[in-house]
RNA sequence: CGCGGGGUGGAGCAGCUGGUAGCUCGUUGGGCUCAUAACCCAAAGGUCAGAGGUUCAAAUCCUCUCCCCGCAA
């Protein structure tokens, strides 16, 4: 099976591994072009374009795809069987959803139809869900509205996005690779999302990391949970971001103002949130590495009393 | 060449107006105690990221390299 795959993070690069390991043809790797981003002005591979070079599958970089007759010509002339999509980046225009004799399926890590979009796992986390997983999809002009053909589940508990992340990518994959002989066979199942239960995960953004303390400390915690690794949750410590790593909710109540640091201890920092606490017991400062308070103690001061936020 | 902070005993930091290094915690040994993550005493542990240079003398000044991190994108 000639399979065309599009994908650019570290969540797609579990698949397209398995694909190669699973000896399916994998015949070119669609990726985001290579961002000069970073500090100094280092330019970076995509992480799957990383994968690709390694398994030497060809690479196209696109800055569009819309209505880019090459990348849409040379696809077409490829007579994929199927196109695998895992957080590509960009919408596929439908001229390219048409050309694979099998379609287009997308691995999208929620279950739909809820969280449907750019940041289903944060937004899942943050959101309080109890459990969330992955979907296999066929894939359509909306925005992961298309037909499900399967998904699989896990619980949230107290995982990180981090955790969260690299759990959902391998279970991607495994449920890829689990179901592409059905696909192929064309027995695979093709379930309509109930669009009355969607819900759209916007994608998220630095900015999006503040933490407002009025809200409830589970609230909080969450926010601080589902921003870890990237884009961390933090608030201002006498003028200075903080970036709050871990945390957890404390049912001590206080009449404390919103923001304020209660206690400083080798547990870490408590502070008044919503009418009860939050123990903040991992942090970092700007230009420090992220450390327990413990750690962070034995070298700085946290005053009590002052009032985290600005 | 985007802006900036930093690399000092196991950990977090101070020292950086030049004269071979200090604090907190940890570790080890001992003491106290019914007991202890508490307290007291003692000890071990550092080529001060690396390479050059200036100097009688550099962790401290200059140059280059490597690495970590915050901001901005």
């Amino acid at each position: 099976m000639k399979i065309v795959y599009m994908g650019t993070p570290e969540f797609a690069v579990p698949p397209l591994q398995m694909l190669c390991d699973n000896n399916y043809q994998v015949k070119l790797v669609v990726t985001q072009p290579d961002k000069a981003r970073d500090r100094g002005k280092k330019i970076q591979f995509p992480p799957v374009k990383e994968k690709a070079l390694e398994y030497g599958i060809e690479v196209l970089q696109p800055e569009r795809i819309k209505e880019n007759r090459e990348v849409i010509k040379k696809i077409k002339e490829m007579e994929p069987d199927l196109i695998v999509v895992a957080a590509y980046g960009k919408i596929l225009p439908p001229e390219l959803l048409e050309i694979p004799r099998l379609g287009c399926i997308n691995i999208h890590a929620s279950l739909l139809p809820k969280y449907r979009g750019a940041a289903p796992i944060h937004r899942s986390i943050i959101g309080g869900e109890e459990i969330t997983g992955v979907t296999l999809m066929y894939m359509e002009e909306g925005l992961d509205t298309g037909d499900m053909i399967t998904a699989c589940s896990t619980t949230i508990d107290h995982k990180t996005m981090a955790d969260l992340h690299d759990e959902l990518s391998t279970m991607g994959a495994e449920l890829l690779i689990k179901t592409l002989p059905d696909i192929e066979t064309g027995i695979a199942a093709r379930t309509k999302q109930d669009d009355r239960n969607a819900s759209y995960a916007p994608m998220v953004f630095k900015k999006d990391g503040l933490v407002d303390f009025h809200q409830s400390p589970e609230e909080v915690e969450r926010l601080i949970r589902g921003l870890n690794s990237w884009p961390g949750a933090y608030t201002l410590y006498q003028g200075e971001p903080m970036k709050l790593w871990q945390a957890k909710v404390l049912d001590e109540r206080t009449n404390k103002p919103v923001g304020t640091i209660t206690e400083v201890s080798a547990q870490g920092i408590k502070v008044a949130v919503g009418e009860r606490q939050l123990l903040i017991e991992r942090l970092q400062m700007p230009g420090k590495k992220a450390m327990q308070v413990s750690e962070y103690l034995k070298g700085n001061k946290i005053i009590e009393g002052e009032v985290l936020g600005g």
